[in-house]
DNA sequence: GCAAGGTATATTGTATACAATTATACGAGG
DNA sequence: CCTCGTATAATTGTATACAATATACCTTGC
């Protein structure tokens, strides 16, 4: 939750856990392993080659970031993200990418900056072109920039978090509409804003870009992809 | 982060892992491992009558939950947390909570409501016979119940989080004023909100209240106890 | 034929052995 | 006396062996 110090963190690429870690978390986001798969830990492990001791560990961090569920004395399975969870991440990441924004309006570096502006002029000339992948990822690194500019290890952490579970619907959605354009658009607005250091306006701007990249998920065919229901948990099993 | 459901969490009490990770944890909240100091897998296990693979997947556990840090090859050490810590948790945690508390008042059960209302009642009497520990008790409480009244599991588990790693802080400051009285009165108006429907109401209230006990925090020797800095990371070591 | 119970099997939980890495202590050389 | 390097000890990282638990299938009795 605080310290994240790259060097030393934990999900070091270094060891076998680390890197059992990083490639589970991997092929969960692509999909690769749907949606309550059961992950045994033998298989895995022959899979990439070590034994179930790192494959343990990793399964206990990717529970807690709530990539997998695990089931005493039974087994882990990858968790179902439902359309209410969708809906409720973008409400506290409205929140929460609003107060970032504000915060980053006076911490802001002059290097983060100008690799925000740069973002949002490559943005353009991809939509241009259309180059969805890039698109999506210069997106991605968008929030990335304003979660690092705003000062706060704990709420970088945590809006990273938030921004990584949804990664699952949103890369289904991004690519297949126009939003690319309008959420280019946001981005210059917020961006604006926090270069001008009008950190209320800034924060409205934030708080409203998630509201519609809610809306347009919504619109898009969120309910077809994860059910009709918004209310419902998913089943036990 | 989704679908915590009691039953198949995998802090389950009756795994050795579970209760190793529940105990470390509750030790480094409560202050028995100070900060910074370093935690051995075999001094633990022995002093808990396991080996060391329950040991190092609680490790894993309380890292993600930011109780500790793991140093790969070197060490696990409890994290220090800081006063900007703290100021970005309450920050946060005035959005949130006022989120939830604008949620809780659509969702709210009649259970949840007469436990609020009984809570209330209970810490005013606790704190005319001066029961700290009673008022330290309900007042936890009440946001649990806050928590899980919002109907949003995410929300509910992002908010324990901060709740509960903060809880190191707070023990040390409200037995010793009279924040309790005042902190209770604030519980009661957010109640009355919710019980009038007043959704924007109680979201006001609920930040306010979290901004109010911050403030007094800072007032009674936060400083003191984390150090003057409140922009310093700790030091790696 | 069907249900209840038990046994076999698969899978996770835990302990331990071994390997790799890091910290420490001590001595040689300057 | 200080510094550097090496040997040794301590600690974590990984693999494997064993125990406990759950599941599926088969047997057995009705």
């Amino acid at each position: 939750m605080t310290n994240y110090d790259k060097k030393y963190d934990a999900n070091d690429k270094y060891s076998l856990r680390g890197r059992v870690f990083q490639k589970l978390r991997e092929d969960i986001l692509s999909g690769k392993y749907k949606e309550h798969e059961e992950l045994k830990e033998v298989a895995i492990g022959e899979e990439l080659g070590v034994s179930r001791t790192p494959v343990r560990e990793a399964f206990r961090q990717l529970e807690l970031e709530g990539l997998i569920r695990i089931v005493p004395n039974k087994g882990a399975y990858v968790t179902g993200i439902t359309a209410k969870d969708v809906k409720d991440i973008y409400m506290i990441r409205s929140l929460l990418e609003g107060l970032c924004a504000r915060l980053a309006t006076e911490k802001i570096s002059k290097e983060q900056m100008e690799e925000m502006e740069e973002n949002i002029y490559l943005a353009d000339f991809h939509e241009e072109k259309g180059h969805f992948d890039q698109i999506a990822e210069l997106d991605n690194r968008f929030h990335d920039i304003l979660y690092e500019a705003c000062d706060s290890k704990l709420l970088e952490h945590t809006l990273r978090d938030f921004h990584r579970y949804v990664l699952r619907v949103r890369q289904k959605t991004l690519a297949t509409n126009t939003r690319g354009r309008a959420s280019n658009d946001e981005h210059r607005q917020i961006m604006e804003a926090i270069k001008a250091g009008d950190a209320e306006l800034a924060e409205k701007l934030a708080n409203q870009h998630m509201i519609n990249a809610y809306d347009n998920m919504v619109k898009n065919g969120l309910k077809e992809i994860y059910g009709e229901s918004t209310g419902e948990t998913e089943k036990a099993e």
